[in-house]
DNA sequence: GTCTATACAAGGATAGAC
DNA sequence: GTCTATCCTTGTATAGAC
C-alpha cells in the first residue's frame, strides 16, 4: 500500500517550519543557515530548499503561521459584555499564548524591532482594523461609566506588552529569578498579578477575584 | 599645531559605535556587515577593524555602552520615601529613556530574546542584586500598609515591559496609529497613562495627579 | 596611524544524478 | 520526488603599502 505523497510533503513541511522557527529565534534571519534548519529538521539541506524555494520564502512562511495563530486567538469583545470579565479573559489568554508559544512571540517581536519589513502590510490592514473595533467597544464602556476614562489604545498596548514580556524576556526573568523554566504556579501567579493590577488600574474588578 | 591622536581615535570610536548601534538594530548581529557599519560611519572598512579588532568585539562594546547607560539611570529608592512619588518618577524616567534611546532598548531586547548569550553574567550579578534591593524596599512599603500586597518582582517587570514597549514596538505602534514619530504630546500622554493605571493598580495615587 | 588588496571560509542556490 | 556535488557571492580578517 503506497503512502500518499501529500502526507509526506505535509509532514516534512511541518517539521521544517518547526525547526526553522526554533533556529530563527536563536540566531536571527541572517544568522540562521539552511544547514542549521536542515539539521534540526533531520533532512538534507537541498530538501529544505525543495519545499520552500528560498530562505526568505521559508522565513515569511514561519511569520505567516505565527500571525495566523496570533489572530485566531483574538477574542471578540462586545460592548454588551462585562468589561471586567472580557479583559480578565483576554489577559489570561494572552499569558497562556505567550507561555505556550514563546518562540512565536519572540520572532514576532524581533520582526517588529527591526522595523516590521514583512509585517507592515498586515499591521496597516488587519491589525489596525481589529484595534479600531476594540477601541470603539472600550470607549462605549467608558461612556457607560463602567470603567475609568483611559485611552483605549494605550490599554491594549499595556496588555500586549505586559503579557508578551514573559515570552520575549524569558531569559532575563528566569535568570534573575534563578529558575530553569516557568512552572504552572508561576503562570497562575502571573495571570493573577496582571489581572489584578490592570483591572484595578482602570477602575474594574475581576469577576471571581478569589 | 598638531591634533592630538587621542582625540581622533576617540571621535572615530564614537562615530563607529553610533553607526554600529544603528545597523545592528536594523539587521541583527549576523545580518550587519562591517562594510555597512563603515559606510554609515563614513570610514573605510579596515579602519573599523583597526579600532575594534573584530565584529564580535564591536558588538560587545555596543552592548556594554547600552548596559552602562541603562544602569546609570536606575534611580535609588529608599523605603523612607513616598512609594507613589518614587514609582511615578521611575516610570516617567523609563519612558523618557525609551523614547530618547530607542535603539539601545531594541538591541538590549534582541539580545535577551536570543537567550542573552552576552548578558547572562551581567544579569546574574548586577541586575539580580539591583532587583533584590528594590524588592526589599517594595516589601517594606507593603508591610507598612502604604500599598497593595503585590509581588514586587512582577511589579518591576510590569514597569520594564510597559515602558520599553514604546521603544521596541515603535514600528507597530506608529503604524497602527498612522504616525511618523512620537511628538511631545504623545510622550506626556504615555507617561500619564502608565503612571495612572499602574499606581492605581497597586493602590497608590500619583503625587500631583493634575 | 590610515587604507588598499587579498586570502580564506561560509552559505545560498542550482544542476543534474538517482 | 529526493539528494549529491558544485558554483558563486558575500563577508571577515589580515598583510603590507603609504
Amino acid at each position: 500500500m503506497k503512502v500518499k505523497t501529500g502526507r509526506i510533503r505535509e509532514q516534512n513541511s511541518l517539521k521544517i517550519l518547526a525547526a526553522a522557527e526554533a533556529e530563527f529565534v536563536k540566531h536571527g534571519f541572517k544568522g540562521t543557515s539552511m544547514q542549521n534548519i536542515a539539521d534540526a529538521a533531520e533532512l538534507p539541506k537541498a530538501n529544505v530548499l525543495y519545499y520552500f524555494s528560498s530562505k526568505k520564502n521559508l522565513y515569511v512562511a514561519v511569520l505567516s503561521a505565527i500571525a495566523e495563530r496570533w489572530d485566531s486567538n483574538l477574542d471578540d469583545m462586545h460592548e454588551s459584555q462585562d468589561p471586567g470579565e472580557v479583559l480578565n479573559n483576554y489577559i489570561r489568554n494572552k499569558v497562556d499564548l505567550a507561555i505556550q508559544y514563546p518562540n512565536a512571540s519572540k520572532i514576532y517581536a524581533t520582526e517588529i524591532i527591526q522595523g516590521a519589513p514583512n509585517l507592515k502590510e498586515h499591521m496597516r490592514t488587519g491589525l489596525r482594523t481589529w484595534l479600531r473595533e476594540k477601541t470603539r467597544v472600550i470607549e462605549a464602556w467608558i461612556a457607560q461609566g463602567k470603567m475609568d476614562r483611559v485611552d483605549p489604545n494605550q490599554l491594549i498596548f499595556l496588555i500586549w506588552s505586559s503579557t508578551q514580556h514573559y515570552a520575549d524576556f524569558e531569559a532575563q526573568i528566569l535568570t534573575v529569578s534563578n529558575k530553569q523554566e516557568y512552572d504552572s504556579d508561576d503562570v497562575e501567579q502571573i495571570k493573577r498579578f496582571l489581572c489584578q493590577v490592570i483591572l484595578k488600574g482602570v477602575g474594574l474588578t475581576p469577576p471571581g477575584n478569589a
